[in-house]
RNA sequence: GGGGAGAUACCCUAGUGGUCAAAGGGAGCAGACUGUAAAUCUGCCGGCGAAGCCUUCGGAGGUUCAAAUCCUUCUCUCCCCA
């Protein structure tokens, strides 16, 4: 069965690039890229699209997706997406910006997270066209005087033309000599997996090229560095990244990823729908059109999170999810369905309750919250401190916008 | 190996014996408003049924009526010299 080129065989190549660019920041080279689509399809072999993550935590954010999303145009063209699996790289922490020397990971945990990021991966990746490989597959059997040889290639002036290696060693950061290790781990896996293009977002772009250097020391062809722009964060103004908690990850419900996106700054819509809806260039058009025009930013905001909710979930989630944000922003209403929690019938003081109930954090945020006018049971606003009740079984307590519970009572 | 500087709350940072649960800023949360979990404004932002008390300024000891602040020591970081 030959349906590698499927689309590949309909498509030419000028085409098949168009498709590949949208949302891509930058192909470098891009001319390599062509040749290699163009041998691949005289010759039939399929291209290896290589794409890096480290299992240091197991959630993925929209951010990963990004890149992920190009893998599976990719594969939708016939080609083949290789996953690497940083558990080495993993133990240095990608020493861009922020960062804290990582915990050691065990294997067990590196195969737990690396099962849980394939599960999300598959999200939109075509498993049958997807390999998954681990950095231990080579560098654990390697010797150290092969490693040593390595490290050879590379010139200290070469790694410290990295902006952030400059950056951190001029500042006077904290920089441990393994953090260096970083690009060249990550340059020797495009050797080893034989990458012909490798993903990532911009700020990968030296350690993606390293790649090339890296191949190009073994003699063999090098690799295409596809790079897609860094997406920011619901913040606005941050990459978006777990650590800074301006996320929409995968394993969140429709609701929270349908909130989330209302929540982005009206600003950041356009590039949004671009890199994270994956809008064809027609309906970034109409955005733009209609943004200008003076319509509504939260109608189109509306339709931002609804193609992206769509992109993880099923239609009926995204339905549910905008009702939901309509009943319980918009119109400020209790959502259908919401956490329970069991009570005795018995006298409870109310911070007391939202303590149990795990609606705050401590009774100091308990009393703050009902001081501030957060705080009601049923719609009735309480502004008592000492306020005591008798909890009923149905009864609706909602501390804030978002915080709620139902009590049944035992 | 020698010399110097430093470690403060979720993050950045001020504080050099009592007036310090610790100033600012950011993040976060709440209220108001709204066009939305945008923007803006205001407030809150260690714990305790709130009285006063308890735990916090890298770790451990010590001085003192009193320590984030002084001393000893340990750990870690940065800079300069070699």
């Amino acid at each position: 069965m030959n349906s590698n080129h499927l689309l590949g065989e309909i498509l030419d190549i000028q085409k098949q690039m168009e498709i590949i660019k949208q949302g891509v920041e930058e192909i470098i080279p891009e001319e390599e890229l062509v040749e290699k689509l163009n041998k691949s399809q005289e010759t039939n072999i399929p291209l290896r699209i290589k794409y890096g993550i480290d299992p240091t935590a197991a959630d993925v954010h929209i951010g990963h997706m990004v890149p992920v999303r190009i893998m599976r145009r990719f594969q939708d063209l016939g080609h083949i997406g290789v996953i690497v699996i940083g558990d080495y790289t993993a133990q240095i922490g990608d020493p861009t910006g922020r960062n804290e020397s990582r915990a050691h990971l065990s294997s067990e945990e590196v195969k737990r997270n690396s099962e849980r990021f394939m599960e999300q991966l598959y999200y939109v990746l075509d498993k049958d066209k997807t390999e998954v490989r681990f950095q231990s597959e080579w560098f654990g059997p390697m010797q150290l005087s092969e490693f040593i040889s390595i490290l050879g290639k590379f010139t200290m002036a070469q790694i410290m033309a990295h902006d952030t290696f400059r950056r951190r060693y001029e500042e006077g950061l904290p920089f441990g000599l393994h953090e260096m290790m970083y690009p060249i781990l990550q340059a020797y896996d495009s050797v080893a997996i034989k990458a012909d293009v490798e993903l990532g977002a911009t700020e990968q772009k030296f350690n993606i090229l390293a790649g090339r250097d890296m191949q190009r020391y073994f003699n063999m062809p090098e690799q295409v560095a596809v790079l897609m722009p860094i997406l920011i964060g619901t913040d606005g103004v941050e990459k978006m990244s777990k650590s800074l908690g301006n996320y929409i990850a995968i394993f969140d419900p429709p609701e929270d990823k349908y909130g989330k996106i209302m929540s982005i700054p009206d600003e950041l819509i356009e590039n949004y729908f671009l890199y994270a809806a994956f809008a064809s260039p027609q309906e970034i058009t109409t955005i733009k059109d209609e943004l200008n025009k003076g319509i509504n930013p939260k109608l189109i905001k509306q339709k931002l999170a609804r193609k992206i909710v769509e992109l993880y979930h099923d239609k009926e989630a995204v339905q549910k999810a905008e009702n939901h944000f309509n009943t319980v922003f918009t119109q400020k209403k209790i959502p259908d369905e919401i956490p329970e929690y069991k009570v005795k019938p018995e006298k409870i003081w109310l911070v007391q309750l939202l303590n149990d109930a795990g609606l705050v954090q401590s009774n100091g945020e308990g009393r703050r919250m009902i001081n501030q006018g957060a705080v009601s049971i049923d719609g009735n606003r309480i502004s008592d401190m000492n306020y005591e009740l008798v909890p009923g079984n149905g009864m609706v307590i909602k501390v804030g916008k978002r915080r709620f519970c139902k009590l049944l009572t035992e």
